[in-house]
RNA sequence: GGGGGCGUAGCUCAGUCUGGUAGAGCAACUGACUUUUAAUCAGUAGGUCUUGGGUUCAAGUCCCAACGCCCCCA
């Protein structure tokens, strides 16, 4: 790998270290303070302008940012906590520190310890003594003003990312934080955590291509699970009646803004529960979980992107300010539009308004008690209890037509072109819902579930006792997007094997596709009746951190290998 | 699978329509500066314009193909 200038002088810089008797590449650093402690628990009021707080501290960072005005250097280091500033003085500084700092770069890992003051313009201010390189860096970071942009190198190279851009790191505290309360919301009701094989022999509990491995001592095929259903429902048989997974699944498939081959499932098995429970199980996890976002953070950061990036633009503080007394968000949206200003303003910036918009909303909305997030330009309103919808009242409602009348079916499907000739019934079904009801979900601003899919269409699945026509069957809909799909789970293992069978002979078009003798053995056992369902982790990432693309929640994204 | 867009300095982007010496800001280098904060000021340097063909006296620019990424549709 040919090395740039840039990355010359850098190396260049690392040798000076190296002659001043420092090593660049740090030791154990015990002590820092997250930056943004230390800067919540500084006191100014004890402390005249211009003095410095007697009291060491100890703070660890990236320089993001660096000015040296002679004798004097200022930086600005971040960690995952905030950013700080870090000032050495020429004439308070050691000299070992002093001639560390006038060698430092952009991006370098430091450390330093001080004490903390505020400059003449007010900015907290660690005045170090003493510098401790941590790690030289060697590559130049991205622009410190627009960091990184370039969407394919952002993916490729998430490290910089992270650290080049806040709101990056953001999202992943979410999603670290939104798992870790549907463990807990799991674990408060009773429900085990588990993992099962993530390499099967035999793949099942889904219509999907899976990925093939082998294992060189046993010599066989092993396929990376599509699903861990048929292992957690052999739990169920077990006696654990309440079991739940969080884990990858892999499926063989495209790649979109909306799948990953890799992708993460809850999938969990409820003994002697049924739909209607994983019903109220979604929509308590989610919403609980959207509740705990953090609107306020979100909001600081949207305003301090405004305030920064929109300097040049005059109108803009009568914008935001004309919005600080407003609890009308249509009011204030209806206004920003109508301003003139507003529509010369950059793409870039309106869409931060409407961002800052949508948030002041959603939060003032949540302390009325309901629990509302903005997803693109809409808000989605997660309050339970969720709408729930039957297929066939949505067939009628959307598309006019009974789900029962094959033929108006057919003539509706012909009347929005779908081309139904040599279809089956249930095939011409599922594109009328396609192409009339899904649009109208997805227009919907909250969830709903739609249940009870026509026996046809899920033919693996257990009918409703009162309407075999009919499958005990949901799946929620969020922002268009399928996020949960459930069941009232099977049990018979006659019905079981028959299903396989029916499987194998290339009928139906749901779960299981290969036969899992094993499976059936097991069901022979008596599994108790069961409600199941399934969550995309990552699909629920995205509506509760508001990304459009699967990709912006995944750290490590699926890409296509350069050169 | 179909359609559209993008790929220029380490980063962020102009330049492509209408072919004629490859540009700016940040970053870097040299110098000045003890309260800066996207520091400032003066100067210097930095390029296989994704790759490969083609058209042309001349291609970053036009044409064809490949590669990668993004968006929309199925």
């Amino acid at each position: 790998m040919s090395e740039s200038q840039l990355e010359q002088d850098r190396q260049q810089k690392l040798e000076k270290i190296r002659a001043l008797g420092i090593d660049p590449y740090g030791w154990r650093f015990d002590g820092a303070r997250p930056l943004a402690d230390v800067r919540a628990g500084f006191d100014a009021s004890p402390l005249p302008q211009g003095e410095k707080s007697t009291d060491p501290v100890r703070v660890a960072g990236r320089i993001m940012l660096h000015r040296d005005i002679g004798k004097l250097i200022f930086m600005t280091i971040q960690d995952s906590s905030g950013r700080m500033q870090v000032a050495l003085s020429k004439r308070d500084a050691d000299e070992k520190a002093w001639n560390l700092a006038k060698l430092l770069d952009l991006g370098d890992l430091v450390g330093a310890d001080g004490n903390l003051g505020l400059t003449r313009t007010g900015e907290l201010t660690v005045w170090a003594t003493s510098l401790t390189i941590l790690s030289k860096c060697l590559t130049p970071p991205p622009e410190k003003w627009h960091g990184l942009t370039d969407v394919e190198a952002r993916y490729r190279q998430r490290y910089v990312d992270l650290f080049a851009n806040p709101d990056v790191a953001a999202v992943f505290k979410k999603r670290s934080r939104i798992i870790d309360h549907i463990r807990r919301f799991l674990g408060d009701r009773g429900f085990l955590e588990v993992e099962t094989p993530m390499m099967q022999p035999i793949y099942g509990g889904a219509a999907a291509r899976p990925f093939v491995t082998h294992h060189n001592t046993l010599d066989i095929d092993l396929y990376l699970r599509i699903s861990p259903e048929l292992y957690l429902k052999r739990l169920l048989v077990g006696g654990l009646e309440r079991v739940f997974e969080i884990n990858r699944n892999f499926r063989n498939e495209g790649i979109s803004t909306r799948h990953n081959p890799e992708f993460t499932m809850m999938e969990l098995y409820m003994a002697c529960g049924d739909y209607n429970d994983m019903m109220e199980l979604t929509e308590g996890m989610v919403s609980s979980a959207a509740a705990a976002m953090p609107i306020d953070e979100d909001l600081e950061r949207a305003k301090k992107g405004i305030n920064e990036k929109a300097e040049d633009y005059q109108a803009f503080d009568k914008i935001v300010k004309a919005s600080e007394g407003s609890e009308d968000f249509l009011a204030w949206r209806k206004m920003l539009e109508n301003e003139n200003i507003f529509v010369a303003l950059d793409e870039k910036i309106k869409n931060l308004l409407v961002k800052v918009a949508l948030l002041r909303e959603a939060r003032h909305l949540q302390s009325k008690g309901q629990i509302v997030l903005p997803f693109g330009n809409q808000l989605i309103d997660f309050t339970p209890p969720w709408r729930r919808e039957t297929y066939a009242g949505l067939l009628a409602e959307h598309a006019g037509v009974d789900m029962r009348d094959a033929a108006a079916v057919r003539a509706k499907a012909r009347e929005l072109g779908i081309a139904e000739a040599g279809k089956a019934d249930e095939v011409v079904i599922n594109d009328l819902f396609e192409r009339a009801v899904e649009p109208a979900l997805a227009r919907l601003n909250c969830p709903v579930f739609v249940k009870d899919y026509p026996a046809a269409l899920c033919p693996l699945t257990r009918r409703d006792p009162n309407d075999p026509t009919l499958a005990l069957r949901f799946e929620c809909y969020i922002a268009g997007m399928e996020v949960a799909n459930a069941y009232t789970e099977l049990n018979d293992p006659a019905v079981q094997e028959a299903n396989f069978r029916t499987q194998l002979a290339g009928q139906g078009d749901e779960t299981m596709a290969v036969m899992d003798e094993d499976f059936v053995a097991a069901l022979r056992y008596g599994m108790p009746p069961a409600g199941g369902l399934g969550i995309g982790i990552d699909r629920i990432v995205m509506l509760l951190t508001n990304s459009p693309s699967i990709r912006d929640v995944i750290l490590f994204p699926q890409m296509r290998p350069t050169e």
